[in-house]
DNA sequence: CGTCTATTTGAATGTACTCAAAAGCGGTGG
DNA sequence: CCACCGCTTTTGAGTACATTCAAATAGACG
């Protein structure tokens, strides 16, 4: 499989493109690589482009006063990452991009993905879906995060991105889950403990 | 200004609609009012209808394994309420719905709303919009309410909702929070104290 | 007016955080 | 190749935030 192939795959789920809209579409978009730790967007400029990840992992996350990093979102293979009230308004961003792993992505700038609205109108159809799909996604996780106990949110977390917590580390996971990774590592004591006996 | 006006004011923030579209728009919603404490939606029911607050206000909830209710969203004037996942795939919804006051609503069928797509395509651009914006929106929320202490969701939601701690009670809220309502009633006597002096 | 529910108050408890120190681990340069 | 440095994880003590439970009070509504 082609290394682009990917995000066509992820498209043809939602709306049929035939060979001359997938080539176009592809040509729209740049391949990109990062290195671990490498930043993709800092908070208060203006996200320029929507990612893609291929191969890889992203924190899209923000810094409060006391320098403490909050994560909204991780973006692993085949999801999208943006700070997507920047993008759309070309105003400065709230979040930040940063790569946790050496990362492969395809990216689109915002006047490439406005061309996209315009010349191929079913796309419209498909960001709404994703924006559907992602919005049934975020309130659940924010009925999970808002209404559990740490102990659940880990578990969730766990479910959700499967094997991500061998990937990262449990610092980038605290983050996540709103909770200090002292406390995280003493509830994964804890775990550990319950399931010996 | 006639009831059903309000809106078409909300979708003509976003698209244009001429006469007829908007005649027809309207002929595919129908009024519907509700006393106060009215079930609009029972979790695991499908969700049949999307639900347009014309004046009231409702609440969008789920109940735990302890029977406690964690509202997710309040929907007052001009807000949309439907559990989103259970209405695109027609599967028995997670949260549940009920009015916090009297409430009159528009609401519109899942096969009108259907229709709409079919024709009118420009409501494909309404809703990715709508969507997009609920997401960014809630997004804030998941980050103010994950990363905040209680009083800092208190102030944020009179911020967002302001009024609306006047006209539903403190338990109503605390379940928004996620917190008690004891403890919500000691937060806002503390706030008191604190306003005199 | 009586009943039912919401709010307040307080004590005891649980959950999660802060701060500090020690141990583990990974990368880098000599 | 290993010694060192910096960062992550663990551990523990003390503390702050939020909950539970119970009882008293206040409000809403028929």
């Amino acid at each position: 499989m082609k290394y682009y192939e990917q995000i066509v795959e992820q498209i043809k789920k939602i709306i049929e493109l035939d060979t001359n809209e997938t080539e176009w579409f592809l040509s729209l978009f740049e391949k990109k690589t990062y290195k671990k730790k490498e930043w993709i967007l800092r908070s208060g400029e203006v996200c320029k482009y929507e990612t893609f990840v291929l191969k890889g992992c992203l924190k899209i996350f923000y810094t409060d006063q006391q320098g403490t990093d909050n994560t909204v979102k991780f973006a692993i293979e085949n999801w999208w990452a943006l700070d997507l009230q920047s993008f759309e308004t070309q105003t400065p961003a709230f979040y930040s991009i940063q790569t946790l792993e050496d990362t492969i992505t395809f990216r689109i700038s915002r006047e490439n993905h406005l061309l996209l609205y315009e010349k191929i109108p079913k796309f419209e159809k498909y960001k709404r879906m994703m924006y559907q799909n992602a919005y049934i996604l975020l309130q659940h996780r924010m009925t999970q995060q808002l209404f559990e106990v740490a102990e659940e949110k880990y578990q969730h977390f766990t479910d959700k991105y499967p094997g991500l917590e061998l990937r990262i580390s449990q610092k980038e996971i605290a983050s996540y889950l709103g909770i200090t990774p002292e406390f995280l590592s003493m509830l994964r004591k804890k775990r550990m403990e319950q399931s010996i006996s």
